[in-house]
DNA sequence: TTACGATAAGGAACGGGGTTCCGTTTTGGC
DNA sequence: GCCAAAACGGAACCCCGTTCCTTATCGTAA
């Protein structure tokens, strides 16, 4: 009974350390939530009851820490390209669908939008993470809707992800500033003039 | 003769004090060029042979060492609308034109766009001033191509602004990146389908 | 020209945050 | 139960913005 019998490539870490890294995952997605993800690693550590070295023991960087925490959210974005395409709606409206997902799971972590775009050394796996994992999604919707003649072709996902991850800044805590509202207008922007 | 002759409020301050005031200004300016805005004020010090100390007695905060050193094409920005309202072109060019001065403006300025955009306490003269200065010029475009009809009539100066900061960070750096064509892309998703 | 008070300067000091180091504790195979 | 390896905790270090306190400079008036 190793662990899920996956392979024998990780020599199997110790009890203690298996269950300081859950802990560290739910204290870090708790602080996350009530202070955002650029909460002060001490308070993350404080939260979970260890020292903060224990932090950079399991997670190299901060980096590496916000992707765990967030990692399934993200494959389940990027999951949802090709279902949407498949679910029977048009590419268009299944590129805005998908988008919509995207911009919610944005602004409702405090912070992440930020950290996405900084361009801070620390935070090129993060960076690398989310472009790896959601451009192709991304640029799937897009060709689909190119194929079908609904939008400009010439349209470069990784360029439109980082257009809307910056649309994203800051939407929370901003009652004047509706980034779900300024995105629909950008996505607008790409359709075709149907003649 | 007092300086300029324009009041009497000023205490007139010591010759080495002005003196300081641009040789600061200059300095700040050329740091950051090369460093960006967000270069360390210790670096700016350096450059301008002084303490730290002297920075914070000239400009209250970092902000207004920024404000200070770009006030003046802030100003030539905002004044830049009416003229180009009245320049002969619809409303809608003249409202493209006006943002594109705004675009170059932020991309030629490492981190400008991304400072514009941080909810850092330390900044809010800083906000207070870019949005005071250039949302009421911003409104006067945006109605007048509301009112010619080639606009939806519900985009508001202020989320407007925000947005294209927004699409402005990190536009520099990054060569896959052209935040003047997201740019477009949003204003184009502005246009009214004419019919 | 010099003396003196007000103004401004300089740099050390403080506080906060990320990251690393090292002595100590815990674990797990023998 | 013993011991080496693994993991831990928190102090230590470095960077940066900002403030404080001492010293130098300016400008004026004798």
């Amino acid at each position: 009974m190793n662990e899920g019998g996956s392979g024998r490539a990780a020599p199997r870490k110790r009890a203690d350390a298996r269950r300081n890294e859950r802990t560290l995952l739910d204290a870090a997605a708790a602080v996350f939530v009530t202070s955002g993800v650029e909460a002060p690693v001490r308070d993350v550590a404080a939260r979970a009851g260890v020292g903060v070295a224990t932090i950079y023991r399991h997670f190299p960087t901060r980096a590496d820490l916000i992707i765990a925490v967030y990692r399934h959210q993200v494959e389940a974005c990027a999951e949802a390209a090709p279902t949407l395409l498949a679910s029977g709606a048009t590419p268009h409206a299944a590129l805005g669908r998908w988008i919509n997902l995207f911009v919610d799971f944005l602004v409702t972590k405090h912070g992440l939008a930020a950290v996405l775009r900084s361009d801070d050394a620390g935070f090129d796996t993060l960076h690398a993470y989310f472009l790896d994992r959601l451009v192709p999604a991304c640029a799937q919707l897009l060709e689909a809707a190119a194929a079908a003649g609904e939008i400009r072709p010439d349209v470069d996902a990784y360029e439109l992800m980082r257009g809307v991850g910056n649309l994203c800044i800051g939407a929370d805590n901003d009652p004047r500033y509706d980034a779900r509202r300024l995105v629909e207008l950008l996505i607008a922007g790409l359709r075709l003039p149907h003649r």
